[in-house]
Formats: structure tokens, sequence, C-alpha cells
DNA sequence: GTCTATAATCTGATAGAC
DNA sequence: GTCTATCAGATTATAGAC
């Protein structure tokens, strides 16, 4: 039995569209583009993806479910919370160095679209909470730190790496991830 | 002599263009959209706006300018640097809350556009590099603070401010910027 | 400077043959 | 499932009259 070399044609067109959407933006980023692109027939797309907001929800669902994928690979045999922490912070920095600065999916999209509450905005605050929580549950396990409350410490450090990430994609390197680990290093 | 009521019309394009590319986006905003809200000629726009992307440098530009002067009026009469510091929380959460939470119009246009190195990268990078040298300016005249660096210290603030206002455009509300402004309170 | 009219192209989406 | 052909509307931008 031969292997084909090209997957089948939904993922092909989600792949493509994936890249272009993260890369040029869901508004910038044309139908036609995503045909030519992925090679495939216009009706064909249309039969897997009914209209273009349905490949965007399939897009940010499939960039959901990498993350959590991924961040579980990347932190394969480290139990220790201190590590794991920081671990999130490496994780994003590799994720932005991978990427050529081009930021985080979920937030680029919020930028992009009018606020409507959609099923985008709900998707996109799913996502940002389950990593809230992620990192809360980091910073329980480890033993007291100084007058810091850990709920709030946990908050304010996911909201500052937040803030690298935009940072780190208008001034194109990664110091503001640098340093916000450097300050969390010191704080735990 | 009569007030006309209407501002002259590059005024009326550009505030009319301003309002529409901050809440919808730029892509998604349209040349007939903005001569139709704006009640202008499309031949008026284009002599005053040779094209789309001029009108989103002025855009970026009076926004730019806006900045500075409503920080510099909403700081009136304050000296006391670290008061100056929570007035920066202070006026960013004012103007999230004043804009329904539209976020920051340069991280947005980041987001909107392909990363080329053109003219918009170096404005947002200016406006960003403005506002943490002026924070930095407020860290340095604060006496000394524990085993804190200054300078460290001002720009993970700085950064931790540009995600919570991000968190705030996710969520639709200032806790994360109230947090931030706890948490750096805490600290000075 | 402002107007109307329009060019040339691209948009997302549909229909129907194979 | 894939193809070609095409829709109706929106896109940026230009030309020429007033």
């Amino acid at each position: 039995m031969e292997q084909k070399m090209k997957p089948k044609p939904r993922e092909r067109i989600l792949q493509v569209a994936a890249d272009l959407f993260y890369r040029q933006g869901y508004t910038q980023t044309g139908i036609n583009q995503i045909i030519a692109e992925a090679d495939i027939a216009i009706g064909s797309l249309y039969k897997h993806f009914p209209s273009k907001s349905d490949l965007l929800v399939a897009y940010l669902e499939m960039k959901e479910n990498e993350w959590l994928e991924d961040f579980e690979k990347f932190c394969k045999g480290t139990d220790n919370p201190k590590e794991l922490i920081i671990k999130y912070v490496d994780f994003r920095i590799e994720h932005q160095q991978n990427t050529a600065f081009c930021g985080c999916p979920f937030i680029k999209i919020m930028s992009q679209l009018d606020t409507t509450d959609d099923k985008v905005q709900q998707i996109v605050e799913a996502h940002k909470s389950k990593q809230k929580a992620l990192l809360y549950s980091f910073f329980k396990q480890i033993p007291d730190i100084g007058s810091w409350d850990k709920k709030q410490l946990s908050e304010n450090f996911f909201v500052l790496v937040e803030g690298a990430i935009v940072t780190t994609t208008i001034l194109r390197n990664t110091q503001a991830l640098e340093s916000a680990r450097k300050f969390i290093k010191k704080i735990i």
C-alpha cells in the first residue's frame, strides 16, 4: 500500500487556511487564495465548510487542540510546579521564535473582528480561561511565597505573559518575554 | 458671523475613519462607508488622502497626539511619581471604559496588518517606546524599592498593563487592569 | 474643492455538469 | 468530490464636469 503525499482535501484546506489566517489575518485572506494554495476546487471548499466563518471556527478549534497537545509534550517529564511555570513562558517564547513573532492566534483574531457576541468571542474566552486555570494549578502547588496571594500572583503573571507576547510582535524580539521570565523567577 | 456646525471636510473624513478603523478594524472598513458616514464625495477623500493607507497613517498619528495630550490633561496637578504610575493605569482603565473595551488602537492595527516592515510598524513601535520611556521616568523618581531594579520593574509593569488591556478586550471587563493596579501598588 | 459616474478588480457564495 | 462558470455586491482608485 502506497502512502499518498498530500493530506486529504479537508485537512489541506484547513491547514492552508490556518496558516494564512494566522500570518495574513482573517479578513485579509480571501477564499480564492485559500483554494489556490490548497490546490482545491471552490466547490469542494464549500462542501466541507459552508461559509468562511465556519472555516474560522474550525481554525480556532484546531489551534486550541494543538496548543494543549504541544504544551503537554513540552512539559513531559516535569512535575515540579515552579519548573512548570517557567516552562509556560519558555513554551511561548519558543512558539514566537518558530512563527517569526506572529503573536497569539486568539488575540489576533479578537483584534481583527468587530466585537460581536458570537462564537469566536466564546472560543477565545474559553481558551484564555483554560490557560489561566492551568497556571493557577501550578501556583497552588508551590510553597507559600512571602506576602503574595497566589491567585492574584498567577493572574498577573498570566496577564504579564499576554502583554509580553503582544510586545514581542511589535518589537520583533523576545526581550519582553525573557524579562517576564526573570521577573517571575525572582518572585517564586 | 455664524459658526458652521460641521467641521471641515478633511477633519470629518479623518474623524469618521478613525472611529471606524478603531471599532470595526481597518480592513473591515471600506472607503464607501467612510464617505457615506462623513457625508463627503469620494473625489474629495482622494484629494485629501491619496490612498487608504495614507488615511491609516493619518489616523495613527492622530491617535498618538491625542494620547499624549489626554494623558497630560489627566495628570494635571500631579507630580508625585508613585501617583503618576497609578494614574497611568487609571488613564487606561478610563479609556477602555469610554470605548466599550475596544482595546489599544496600536495593538489592534498590528494584529490586522500583515507584518511588513512599513511605516505603520514604525509608528506603533515609536508610540510604545514613548510610553515605556514615560513610565521609566516615573519609576526613576521614586525611592529605592527593596531589591527591585527600577528599569526591569518599569518594563515589566508596562508589559503587564499591555496584557491587561488585551485581556480586558477579551473578557469585556476591567478586572485585569484593576488587578494590575493593585499589584504595582503593593510593590511601590 | 466638491461632485457624479465609472473603471478594474476582488469579495464570498451558488449552480450545474461530470 | 471535483470541476467550470458565474452571481451580486464591495473593493480601491480615476476621470472629467461644475
